[in-house]
DNA sequence: CGGGCTACTGTGCACGTTCACAGAACGATT
DNA sequence: AATCGTTCTGTGAACGTGCACAGTAGCCCG
């Protein structure tokens, strides 16, 4: 049994090919006997119009990529992720656009990307924690395609318009209030130095100390648990007589959360302990971290909505920062 | 600049149409030379072929659809999606499907998954956490396309073939383990009694308990955090002598830690915690989770591979269940 | 030398739409 | 009565492929 097709649908309601594609696509000029019969013939037959077909003569894929740009294997355990995915489906759905997923990590994925997209098969790409210096986004930025992405990429802040919390204002608000808890001796384990949250959250940082911000009181993590383990434990042999960390985010924190009680060290009593993102782990460590929210639906909200004004023809979007909140539970 | 078309190469390789498609498609009895001609015009032109007028003739759609069911709107904080998703991304890929993501939450967003698929735009359908009796499941099997799940569908065993991890003998193995510990009085957090994961570790725990296992000593949760919480405080005012949980998923294990801390329970001393799922949660809690291990990339790879069969022309595929590993850390 | 096989190539058609255009019906205006 | 404009409808062409088919060339075999 062959699926109907728009010749079914104009036969059943006793008019033409182009009258149901006018009534489809909502056209002028189409008279209410025709629409009624149509509806109905549509309604009937079961009819859905071909996306294929559709596209090849529109020249409109009808789908947006979402990149998920994952340079080391497996490492990456964001659980970002899902919240942005959600949202994009949801606020795509209402443009009648599909979301198709795709991964970056090495050449031969990012060389899958582009023949995708220079294919024509999306009308737009969502970039997701793209890194510094991803030959990808200069690819993309050669063909004429809308993209924007969820958070910035270093370097090219110009070139890809993006939705993001405001990093530095948020690591800004938590080191302000370590600071005002009395602490002293203040230290920091930031993200990768080639993101946007690496980098501006070490700045933020550093706005509020000042010069108190030595390099000895900073180490670099991945994002990951175990470098946040690892990088507590060089910042405690350093300096043992820190009283307060401020990690660039909750799964890091958690990690030095590990490191400080194998140490001896109580929290928040001898060690205050900030984190960043409120994401799940955030309450279900001991004591439950006092963090930094970003509201993750309202960028991908944001993101969603950039993308669709490029997509509808706008030349040039401006990118976008919302705010952060300070969360204040037990760890500081 | 439009984009070249498959007689823009055969023009610029001396060839027809036909020798170009021939080429593409890997067909038999093309001839060295002109094989290497329409190669190197490919590389010339950067041609990349138009998979909407390919899917026209072929009635292939080159893309398998993601469902993601979610009844209540957000509650889902399931870690395990990020996985699934990055492991089916890949595998498909390997056979140039791409992955489409659509959410079916409510009767509206059933809709548009069906006349998704009635489109013919998905070559197959990966099913994600669906709850028995969920309208789709049926609806999907109406029409014919290919279907699996990533976890048995409750109900529809035999109608959707499968990939799961061998929940029942998992909860046997955390069971089996805490009376092997001297525990005498273990009470159960459940999962949602829909799921798989809500009946069959209940059932494994009853395997090994027997009429142990009093209806006093169950409470069922939803799998977020708050519902470990809220269950634990009811088995606390219950029965005050239990001296060992076993939750069906770490997040509610988390949940139930907190309760019982502030409860001024010891966790192992007065009660023995384990989780099921190893996922990052279990790592990050004080003491960390002894828990179930489910190896979720190998069922999500496994899952894929079932699909492709169906889609390759398989009448019917087993389903499969793979081995589940306890994990011993701190809370049991 | 004719016939059959194999290896290869080119061409017309179909896939299901949208779009531009031509034209019909009909009332209003000159 | 002729012209015009508005609203509505049908039709042919195009979008870029794959596939069936016909056809060509070369070779071997009887």
């Amino acid at each position: 049994m062959k699926r109907p097709t728009i010749h079914d649908v104009a036969a059943a309601a006793g008019v033409s090919r182009g009258t149901v594609s006018r009534v489809l696509n909502g056209d002028r000029y189409v008279s209410t006997a025709a629409r009624l019969a149509t509806e109905r013939a549509i309604a009937e037959t079961g009819y859905v119009v071909n996306r294929n077909a559709r596209s090849l003569v529109t020249q409109r894929a009808g789908s947006v990529v979402m990149v998920l740009s994952e340079p080391q294997e497996k490492i990456f355990e964001d659980p970002n992720y899902s919240t942005t995915i959600r949202t994009a489906i949801r606020r795509l759905a209402t443009r009648d656009l599909s979301l198709v997923m795709m991964i970056a990590g090495d050449a031969g994925d990012r060389e899958r990307v582009l023949r995708y997209v220079k294919g024509g098969h999306a009308d737009g790409v969502l970039l997701q924690s793209t890194h510094a210096g991803d030959p990808l986004v200069d690819a993309l930025d050669g063909i004429h395609i809308p993209a924007v992405s969820c958070g910035a990429v270093i370097g090219r802040e110009n070139v890809i318009p993006y939705a993001a919390c405001d990093e530095r204002g948020g690591a800004q608000q938590m080191t302000r209030y370590l600071v005002e808890q009395g602490r002293r001796k203040i230290a920091m384990i930031t993200g990768p130095m080639d993101t946007p949250g690496g980098i501006q959250r070490l700045e933020g940082f550093a706005d509020v100390l000042g010069r108190k911000a030595s390099k000895k009181l900073i180490e670099h993590g991945d994002w990951t648990r175990l470098s946040g383990e690892s990088a507590m434990a060089r910042l405690l042999e350093r300096s043992p007589d820190i009283d307060a960390v401020f990690a660039a985010s909750d799964v890091m924190a958690a990690g030095a959360l590990s490191t400080l009680r194998a140490a001896g060290r109580r929290v928040p009593e001898d060690v205050a302990l900030g984190g960043f993102d409120d994401s799940a782990v955030a309450m279900s460590t001991h004591p439950a971290l006092t963090t930094i929210r970003q509201p993750l639906a309202e960028i991908a909200e944001e993101t969603v909505r950039l993308l669709l004004d490029l997509i509808d023809g706008a030349e040039h979007v401006p990118s976008v920062t919302v705010p952060t909140r300070l969360i204040i539970r037990d760890s500081a």
